[in-house]
DNA sequence: AAGTGGTCTAGACCACCAT
DNA sequence: TGGTGGTCTAGACCACTTA
């Protein structure tokens, strides 16, 4: 939650550590996402601390969406559901009326390797290879949003088109149940383009009409980069929102 | 913090309670921006209430940047400096290379009336007497952003063109001191669009060119709406940058 | 009824800042 | 040294879900 440039005092708060060994356990898959993780008191009791701390470092864990308190339940681990990844991490609304489910339409997956650019924002060597996959995401009856997708290879071992095609689930949750890869933030970059020729028919507007360019690096816990995305965007009938301070 | 679609529950905690009265005491002027509120102890006693009760409400309102508290020295009102207003509320950084603060240079105030859509952004009546600010906000030697600012002349009575253009300090921190008037949120809502004939001079790029629209409603305390603004920005060096799950 | 998270209390002690 | 916020504890009781 801490601004990543905020100096680390010379003793880590217990509820830190608490909070670490917890997201720890959900790294190494002790918790799957969608299960239950034990009662606050069975935690407590477990690393030997009060109530009152545990419960401190799962709310860190709640405010970051990593953690779900159901009261009367129990806390679950979060999974991305079709409203989680339509409504929370797509940010892109009908200018006027309801929001609806994207429609996407894989329209090519193939294998590359990793430019500088990419390298960097997945955190891979240069030259490491990739799944590069296009979407085409419809809202209603229009094509709206063109996703050029780059996934690392080495961490999505075994994907194929077939699989991403046939995944019967949201891109994100097929990664955490395929590939035991939660995305939990993502960091975005929006620029105004122009449509080039590709974007142009994929979206069925004219060449050089104005796009809303994303660029998307999706983290993993601890910051691991885990998707590097380019979403481009029609925003003649939709646009993209942001809340500051809430 | 909490969907603004949640039920409330039948008894509200004592610390939503709680919150509500600072923040009442804030509206009414108790506290200004900039200074101390009393201490801990003392608040929890004057509420009847205990210590942690009491550090849960300002907790709440700490996490929406309401409040800021520093070790040692107290809680204080968060106020408007250069660096809040430049990298919290502005968006824009440069593609490459370190922030800055932008100059921001005023080329038109004028009075108007509110439309349909203005009116309803900023809650006044259809018709109701504005406030019109032109800006164009350099960062480096470029200009970079148009800002079109609409306000309520009811709710900044007394507003001047010099004195606008006098401030000394930034927009937001300007509002606070001569108005009491404090922007904690801002809502925006991002659309690719072209340069238009005034755009376009302004900013020194070719008619046409794409430009990034941000329509934004800025808030002030209880989500009341106080500023209304529609920036476009030349995003061939710069971006818009949103972190979404932090 | 049993078990879970949610609220609230009372108090101890620590870390940091100003004087 | 005194006053501030920060951490941690131990426990009581409430609200909600499930069986």
């Amino acid at each position: 939650m801490n601004d990543t440039t905020t100096a680390a005092p010379l003793r880590a708060p217990l509820y830190r550590d608490i909070e670490r060994r917890l997201t720890d356990a959900l790294t190494h898959g002790e918790w799957k996402p969608g299960t239950a993780i034990p009662p606050e008191r069975r935690l407590a009791a477990r690393f030997g601390i009060s109530l009152g701390t545990l419960r401190r470092a799962v709310d860190e864990l709640v405010a970051a969406n990593i953690l779900i308190r159901q009261q009367g339940r129990g806390t679950f681990v979060a999974r991305h559901t079709r409203d989680r990844e339509a409504f929370h991490f797509l940010r892109i609304v009908p200018g006027r009326g309801p929001k609806a489910y994207p429609d996407v339409r894989l329209v090519a997956f193939a294998r590359g390797k990793a430019g500088p650019d990419v390298a960097a924002a997945l955190a891979v060597a240069p030259g490491a290879s990739l799944f590069r996959i296009r979407n085409v995401l419809w809202l209603g009856t229009a094509p709206v949003i063109v996703d050029d997708i780059a996934l690392s290879a080495a961490r999505f071992a075994g994907l194929t088109e077939r699989a991403f095609r046939e995944r019967g689930s949201t891109i994100y949750r097929f990664y955490e149940e395929a590939f035991g890869i939660s995305v939990v933030r993502t960091r975005e970059r929006l620029r105004a383009t122009r449509a080039d020729a590709v974007a142009a028919r994929l979206l069925d507007v004219p060449n050089g009409s104005p796009l809303l360019a994303i660029r998307r690096i999706a983290q993993s816990y601890r910051d691991v980069p885990v998707e590097y995305r380019i979403s481009r965007v029609d925003t003649a009938r939709h646009e993209y929102w942001a809340d500051i301070g809430s």
